[in-house]
DNA sequence: GTGCCACTTAAAGTCAACTTGAGGTCAAGC
DNA sequence: GCTTGACCTCAAGTTGACTTTAAGTGGCAC
């Protein structure tokens, strides 16, 4: 019934050792060993699920960590959600005006985009508030 | 004219050890030293805006580099703008997705999120590909 | 019963983009 | 003319998320 670690990865398409990475940070937990193979139960996969999930949101794994309970069940902050949420919500607010700025870009003849005003406003737009690495990750973590 | 480091640091808002790095990196150029400082056009205010521009859109350093002629003057291959701006429209899709996906896990008192099938439909839109590691940085580099 | 090979561990390596540190220089103000 | 402080160089350290390596183990097919 459980899975061995070569399953969850070729399921899940992690490599093994990234799975044994997670659960050394306890960001997963394998529910015995055959042999000294991990065998996990199949839920896993869909923790996994929600740990890329979390991933392409912009926590960090330990903000993901964070997420879980200590039995895996998770138990997300509300508020965090939201502020999330909004915080992608800008991210995808700049990203507009990005992409409208490279279409600008890529069509003005203009000698340089610099002497463009309206270049020069998108570019404004998109570079307004740029501490963010990850997707979304310009609020307060 | 010509603007000490310490000027363009605190004008640009980087470190002066981060505009030592990119001029190691070959980004800008100074234009030459009063004593060991080095001096700065101007101009390079633009570019560093430019720098800061490419950053958001998911380049990495080397490909906005790439995208100078070696005098500074922006050379910017239309082709891979246009693949960027159309790469960004769909990680703004994603992001859309994740957004809702997000309000919904805040809101919704289902005991787990993964039993509820909007949310994961919503997971599913949204953590489709989801090899990118900075904004928008999943189409070919 | 033995050989294979996917697993195991711990530690070290990688990558990007910086940042920090150590030890040195020099223009300007007092 | 001497101190000060912002600059200089070069090397090493940092962070996050892994990946790689080296040395070892054990279940299963034959």
């Amino acid at each position: 019934m459980d899975l061995d670690i070569g399953a969850v990865a070729s399921q899940s398409g992690l490599a093994p050792a990234t799975l044994r990475y997670y659960e050394q940070r306890g960001l997963i937990a394998s529910v015995g060993r055959r042999g000294l193979r991990r065998q996990y139960d199949p839920s896993v996969l869909d923790q996994l699920a929600l740990i890329a999930l979390g991933k392409v949101a912009g926590f960090s794994l330990d903000e993901i960590g964070r997420m879980f309970a200590p039995d895996g069940e998770p138990r997300i902050d509300r508020d965090r959600l939201q502020a999330r949420a909004d915080a992608i919500d800008h991210q995808i607010r700049r990203l507009g005006a990005l992409r409208d700025g490279l279409r600008h870009a890529a069509r003005c003849p203009a000698p340089s985009h610099l002497e463009c005003p309206s270049f020069r406003r998108l570019m404004n737009l998109a570079t307004r508030g740029q501490r963010s690495r990850t997707a979304a990750a310009e609020s307060d973590a």
